[in-house]
DNA sequence: CGAATAGTTCAACTATTATCGAACCATGTC
DNA sequence: GACATGGTTCGATAATAGTTGAACTATTCG
């Protein structure tokens, strides 16, 4: 596989709760949705705030969210915008992602 | 350790969200979950619908339950009587459980 | 007490995930 | 075209999680 422009991302019809829920039981990953809930975001400005990450890491649990489902990670120019797929886990799994953002972060 | 009459279970107040979604992410321990919320189970009742699993196996599961805070497990006699913590994480997340309930079960 | 029953814990092994450097791919700029 | 920039993918290794048989603990019953 070689640097696909448009990454794959399944449709909503097809999303797993298992799958969703794996990926939002990472600390890192957990507290990436919950700035994603404040609007989008470019890849480099999804790094952890406070310690730096390589950027292979990063990409590594981007791809884990956007199978499940939860995000949407699509290219704009030079850079890619990473996105909450809202509406889609709303229309799947009602009440989820609002509990999840509402819950304790701690 | 050794055969210890009442395990261990964590209060309300730590429970951590991401070691609930991480319990729930697994597909065997999710079905157990959907079932112990129509009611308390015994530890034996708790074996996956059809295929039977060896009792270590469930055994590891439960653990991962109860030690995420989603279930209880108590002595009853000669057997264990195990329980969904619904009120503990209706208090500590509100909704969560309800929407992974809700939620299509595939 | 001895045996049967119900289940947890231990230890070893397998499988899945996480981490990270290096290679690679597109886009934009000179 | 050459090069810098922004990111993904690959491959290897480390860490974590799942599976299981065997050993062990507690309780009940004869």
């Amino acid at each position: 596989m070689s640097g696909a422009r448009d990454l794959p991302h399944p449709d909503t019809a097809t999303l797993l709760l298992t799958d969703v829920l794996f990926a939002l039981s990472d600390p890192s990953r957990l507290a990436l949705v919950r700035r994603l809930a404040q609007g989008p975001l470019e890849v480099a400005a999804c790094q952890p705030t406070g310690g730096e990450v390589p950027k292979s890491t990063l990409s590594h649990h981007l791809k884990t969210l956007r199978e499940a489902g939860v995000i949407r990670n699509v290219p704009e120019g030079r850079q890619r915008y990473v996105s909450l797929r809202r509406q889609d886990l709303d229309e799947r799994f009602p009440g989820l992602l609002d509990a999840v953002l509402a819950a304790p972060s701690q």
